[in-house]
DNA sequence: TTGAGTATATATCAGATCTATATATCCCGC
DNA sequence: GCGGGATATATAGATCTGATATATACTCAA
């Protein structure tokens, strides 16, 4: 998926300027499994007002620069629909912690250590937003997909704090020691 | 984390050509959390030789094309650790089946449907493909990254099983009706 | 048997996307 | 009063993906 039929998309829920769009992946509905830059936003959009996917209605304001506030059209509509046709492509997912723990064994241990313990708190962050999130009502597709990011969330915070043991220190007093992972099975 | 270090990475667990690098990251150990084209390994091998972060020798093959197998040196080892260190940057992932389900209601009820049942059956494809490849011990480490992929896919058929009553065609008969999702507790 | 499709193997280019930066104003806290 | 964050758009450069090209061999079905 490019990030017009992304920008098309957000538009389908109200008028929105660039930078809202931003915030809409970044902390709001598509939040956790959607992204996009600024970079790869503005010209989308601009784009997508020659090619009348969308309009576009400057607003002055004063103290803050000028809004251009986007509204997706009957064309822009149809082009959504017929971009979401057919199967989705299969998620990605992308982990640099994973292949820090895949290559522990060239790194210092307490350092492992400390990663690992780093990122259970910050899923359990990302757990307590996600909850809040589920509060605020939202839509029912929307409940639906924090739901999803909730279940994700729990199962790798369960996995991690059960494997936790599995993070060893091999032979404490060694300054060169390298850090291994292992199964709490091991 | 750029290919670079990816390849450095992959390079750590042995030699590899660029063609096996993308294998690893597309079928083994790597899979499922790093992702990488050629377009972009070939590239970075070439430069790293440059920079002597891995060496290259060439293998004439008969029938096949001829093979350039990397080795990393002391210096990539080094370029690698220090890539690694620090905190890793949070896991990312992308969704399109979730961008559907959000707006849902724009499409057709019995696509949607057919769109959640696919999603369902290709998780549990993946899972096995999991399952297996735990079974093959590799290593510690390894077997650690394959847990957590299997927690997390076991969560995500979990909570789409569970949520599947929530997927509602409303008024049968009608056929412009648009699909709706919600969560089973509505 | 022949042709289509898959696997091995490297390489490159166009296009899409990200990262970082620039510009401008205002508000908040210290 | 000054740095930092929020609001808001924009762009250049680096990076990466996706598609295509090249070349050979093997397998499977028509």
């Amino acid at each position: 998926m490019n990030v017009r039929t992304l920008c098309l998309g957000t538009l389908n829920f109200g008028d929105a300027t660039g930078y809202e769009i931003k915030k809409m992946v970044e902390e709001g509905m598509f939040n956790h499994f959607i992204e996009a830059s600024y970079g790869s936003i503005y010209p989308a959009l601009t784009r997508m007002a020659d090619d009348d996917l969308v309009t576009c209605r400057e607003e002055a304001q004063e103290g803050k620069p000028d809004k251009k506030v986007y509204s997706i059209t009957a064309k822009g509509r149809s082009e959504l629909a017929s971009a979401l046709q057919g199967t989705p492509k299969p998620d990605k997912f992308k982990s640099e912690f994973l292949f820090v723990m895949l290559l522990a064994d060239i790194l210092p241990a307490d350092h492992i250590a400390a990663v690992y313990g780093q990122r259970i708190e910050d899923l359990r962050i990302e757990l307590a937003q996600m909850k809040s999130c589920a509060d605020t009502g939202s839509h029912p597709g929307g409940q639906f997909v924090v739901g999803y990011g909730i279940a994700i969330i729990e199962a790798a915070i369960g996995y991690l704090e059960e494997s936790r043991i599995g993070i060893t220190t091999d032979r404490t007093t060694e300054t060169e020691t390298a850090g291994t992972v292992a199964t709490a099975a091991e």
